[in-house]
DNA sequence: TTGAAAGCGCTAACAA
DNA sequence: TTGTTAGCGCTTTCAA
């Protein structure tokens, strides 16, 4: 079998308690005592075992990131800010995928997993605050993220939705655009990433003193490339007329892009574009798409620090806090006021 | 604290034993005990400690999964199948992120981490056959994805690239492409996806009884968009002439073609390109993208099945097994024969 | 079909 | 600064 503290105790001729104290760097160690302790690790290739560990210290230094999936652009580089935040915490990330699926969501909540992690940060796509009973069940430390349950009792990091749509919309409307579309709309009555852009999209258009036109707002249900192409699609067979579109994703706006490209509609000239999330494949799509940043990586970095805080305790007496990332605007060809190709070191591929 | 396997013991009035028993779906168990337990886990909402139940019985059902990132739609798309793959065999994974840096990638198989999952799955982007013995020190099942470390003592799956790289090149001399570019060549005295898919390349234009050209065999040492367009730029600016391009996979093309986009390459009619991975980016690209697609649910599907052979033991003397994937040649407009436009259903958006 | 006893490898609490 | 004792919650082994 492998080696275990009492084989290095052993050769190194200490207790298993001080062996123990290296390994976790406890500071009142003889200098010498540490070194042959070390010698010992070192020959015999000792590593813990992390679940005795785990079972007697009560923490597994792994945490849960429960996302919809990682074929999605925006939660695989969110996955990977994630884990790169983690890692430099000395934390493992288990990720769970819900496939956005409502009753996976509760259920991976209630699931055996979330017992062997040491926290969790659960990002929900469909469970809302009429779930919060499930939530609350948890019992282990939880972040969450995104837009959903904004009634729960626990710390939440999110982007500033509303004020991001707005600033994509005036984006537009600064370009001079009369008919702009807000893409990508979900059921009015429940608090999401989409209503929040949706009230954004309508503050801006009230600043403006621009008329709010029902017949521009468009649901899309699922926010993926393909949707957004089969959305458009239809929109254009049924005669809309539009000159902008504020995208509540960039993989909407690129399905929809796709779309307008194959029915010769200029962008940005005839219809400038602007999306959501910032992924990476927007900087080389044709023409390059402008986009709010949502501020990945201050979330994770700083979804993962709260949760850790959590996890250490000592602040339980603490309310729920809610920290909002900052956004930020990115202007690329699909709503740049030169014609696309005027500049051929165009988006910022060079 | 919590629930623990005595306390439904005690409420069901049976040993922990039993209670196991349930838990394990042990099968002779008594129906009326079965039942009086179960309700004793609901009503205590019992759930197992994980940790208590890996220090007992060495398993952790817990699965690691080392790859170099996830921002890279290839390895994102890997990881969702490997995932799902892993879920519908009741095993979590524990993605490990090497980075694509060589140190790390050694490190990572030497970590304590590795002692706490039950098998690993690895795919290395540069620990090659020189370092096979980082590779054999590592006691836990281990299969090996993608093309290094071909002579490690492990079980392996991958794809075949020399014939995928060779029907992509056949399928652009097919449609009468003299000057094809290899676009993502590495050093070429190391077995890697790069040097396997050169070979097919070269075997297409031998059959065909062309000659190999060096001056249109590009190298991209990162396989990324961004590299991608930064090569394209200066092959453009070099004046080499070409008609078609092999990249090495979908990003490269996808970074190559947003620069012939922009200098106003017509495509595929003065340029017909076909990359390698059939990520869900390629389909709404414009044009959309042609590409040799893996068999990425095979792969992943394979790999945790003998991963989970391996854990399970019984094959200790089976051989390392070799496992290659079947690949297929997805046509879409970047390689078509009638300019893009004519089908405004193109791709397979519709 | 069920139970009793033992102990996986580690660290908390305390003692020396 | 280091050692001793105990036990985390579970499953394995063996017995009944």
């Amino acid at each position: 079998m492998a080696t275990t503290l009492h084989d290095v105790a052993k050769l190194a001729g200490v207790s298993a308690k001080t062996v123990s104290n290296v390994v976790n760097d406890y500071p009142h160690i003889k200098q010498a005592t540490k070194e042959r302790v070390l010698a010992a690790i070192a020959e015999l290739g000792y590593r813990p075992n992390l679940s005795a560990r785990g079972l007697r210290s009560g923490r597994s230094g792994v945490i849960s990131l429960i996302i919809p999936d990682l074929r999605n652009s925006y939660f695989a580089e969110l996955a990977d800010a994630v884990m790169h935040a983690a890692d430099q915490l000395g934390l493992s990330v288990l990720i769970e995928l819900s496939g956005g699926d409502r009753a996976r969501e509760a259920e991976l909540l209630r699931g055996a997993r979330l017992r062997a992690v040491d926290g969790v940060l659960y990002s929900a796509l469909h469970l809302g605050d009429e779930d919060l009973a499930v939530v609350e069940e948890v019992t282990i430390p939880m972040v969450l993220l995104g837009e959903r349950m904004f009634n729960a009792p626990n710390d939440h990091v999110t982007m500033r939705n509303t004020e991001g749509a707005r600033a994509a919309t005036e984006h537009l409307i600064a370009l001079g655009r009369t008919r702009i579309v807000a893409f990508g709309a979900h059921r009015a009555d429940i608090v999401s990433s989409a209503s929040l852009r949706l009230a954004g999209y309508r503050a801006a258009l009230d600043a403006a003193g621009m008329v709010f036109d029902p017949a521009l707002v468009r649901e899309v249900p699922v926010w993926g490339r393909f949707d957004g192409a089969v959305a458009m699609r239809a929109m254009l067979d049924e005669g809309v007329a539009f000159d902008g579109i504020v995208a509540f994703n960039d993989a909407l706006a690129l399905g929809a892009m796709r779309v307008l490209s194959e029915r010769g509609v200029a962008m940005p000239d005839e219809v400038a574009v602007i999306g959501f999330d910032d992924i990476d494949e927007g900087r080389y799509s044709l023409p390059s798409l402008s986009t709010i940043a949502p501020g990945r990586e201050q979330i994770a970095r700083t979804a993962v620090s709260l949760l850790i805080e959590r996890i250490a305790g000592g602040v339980d007496d603490v309310p729920p806090r809610r920290v909002y990332a900052d956004f930020e605007l990115v202007r690329r060809e699909s709503t740049a006021t030169s014609p696309v190709g005027a500049d051929s070191s165009a988006a910022d591929v060079s």
